[in-house]
RNA sequence: UGGGGUGUCGCCAAGUGGUAAGGCAACGGUUUUUGAUACCGUCAUUCGUUGGUUCGAAUCCAGCCACCCCAG
């Protein structure tokens, strides 16, 4: 008897994809989706596809019919309370603390890869394995689950799934790591499917973060790293590090955010180089199943950001599972609530989420 | 209301007779499973205003207006 795969269907050409590989190689699918979308947000401002909005109902829909006619069956699990005390309460919480939320990297490790399988599961499913249209791979080293970079570099998406568990690699798929996005979009097409063309990328939110923040405009200063002020802003959570758009401030530079200030409610700026750092610390740390947690001093190379490239540093162990992060060369925008992922080679060692500077370093 | 100065895109600013540089901001787009960055593109038929000189003026002349400074 073949085995029985729980495909995560988002409705793009990926994830669409992967459950009609899976299915051509001879194992039973089924298809798992969310409803993560609560209705309870009033006057929402809508630009276009994103993972949280009312366009959610038309694409799960979307998602059963192409089940029913690939005889898949698909299963929505309505998570959304759940997500709304989770992920929508930490993307609040870390604004308001002025740093900048991941919520791709929580909604993975808690929602996707959590959540959404324990309730299928709980309500009676049974599977063998998950697998999601992720450009990753994931390798078995000596009884190790070792989470890898998807062969098309540009598409990468391990930055995202660095804090699954082994548990959780154990029994994860990712049958779209070893294939080019371009690849990807042709076989989809050789197979007819709707969605090939379909755009890539979808925001997390395709309205204005304050729909999600719910908190009334509070006025303050933006100044200059001398003190100087230069203008007003609406809100400091509307800001985040390395930011350069919507100062409004004409300065005969460019100029970048260069820290936010709750307390001070003030939103400080300056030139490109007032954004480069060459440190910062992590906490929260969590070890890919490669390298026990470290005791010493260990080169790597360091993904602060889901885009851009990983580039060389020196990790150091501190108390409480900190790791103090050394670049080689000066970085730009090094953002609170980030991560920092580590890589040796294509293998993802581990990761942090990049702490408030207390005293600048 | 004596003297001096300035007036070019939202801000800064080139241009001093030959038919409006550039920077910042803004806006649009590309890239991107986080509103970052980066990249591409768009942004003054017009130079405070009125009139004059000239083939031709933002650039020369005159009046007016506004603002600034120094004297009162």
């Amino acid at each position: 008897m073949s085995k029985t795969i729980a495909v995560g269907l988002s409705g793009g050409v990926d994830s669409t994809l992967t459950a009609l590989l899976l299915k051509e190689a001879g194992y039973r699918v089924i298809g798992l989706s969310m409803s993560i979308y609560n209705k309870d947000i009033p006057n929402m401002t809508l630009a276009g596809r994103s993972c949280y909005g009312p366009e959610e109902k038309h694409e799960l829909n979307e998602i059963r019919e192409w089940g029913k006619k690939q005889n898949i069956p698909v299963y929505v699990l309505d998570l959304s309370d759940v997500y709304k005390q989770t992920i929508l309460a930490y993307f609040k919480q870390a604004y308001l603390k002025g740093i900048t939320p991941n919520p791709c990297v929580q909604c993975n490790a808690e929602m996707k890869f959590g959540l959404l399988l324990e309730s299928a599961r709980k309500s009676g499913l049974n599977f063998d394995a998950f697998a999601t249209g992720h450009y990753a791979r994931i390798e078995q080293q000596d009884n190790r689950f070792v989470l890898k970079k998807g062969i098309d570099a540009y598409k990468d998406q391990s930055y995202f799934l660095y804090r699954l568990t082994q548990e959780q690699l154990s029994q994860t798929m990712f049958p779209l790591g070893h294939l080019t996005k371009e690849r990807v979009r042709e076989m989809a097409r050789e197979r007819g499917l709707a969605v090939a063309e379909k755009a890539d990328s979808q925001d997390f939110y395709a309205g204005d973060y304050n729909d999600l923040l719910q908190e009334p405009a509070r006025t303050g200063k933006i100044i200059l790293t001398t003190g100087e002020v230069l203008g007003e802003h609406q809100g400091f959570w509307n800001y985040t590090i390395g930011q350069r758009k919507g100062l409004g401030i004409s300065y005969p530079r460019p100029l970048f955010v260069v820290d936010v200030d709750p307390k001070e409610n003030v939103v400080i700026v300056g030139t490109a180089e007032a954004v480069l750092k060459k440190s910062c610390r992590v906490e929260a740390t969590v070890w890919g199943g490669l390298i026990p947690p470290l005791t010493a001093p260990m080169r790597a190379e360091v993904k602060y950001r889901s885009t851009g490239r990983s580039v060389g540093a020196t990790l150091t162990p501190e108390a409480e599972g900190r790791i103090r992060i050394d670049f080689d060369e000066p970085q730009r925008a090094l953002t609170p609530g980030q991560s920092a992922v580590f890589y040796k080679d294509e293998a993802v060692i581990g990761g942090g989420i990049i702490v408030k500077d207390t005293r600048g370093s």
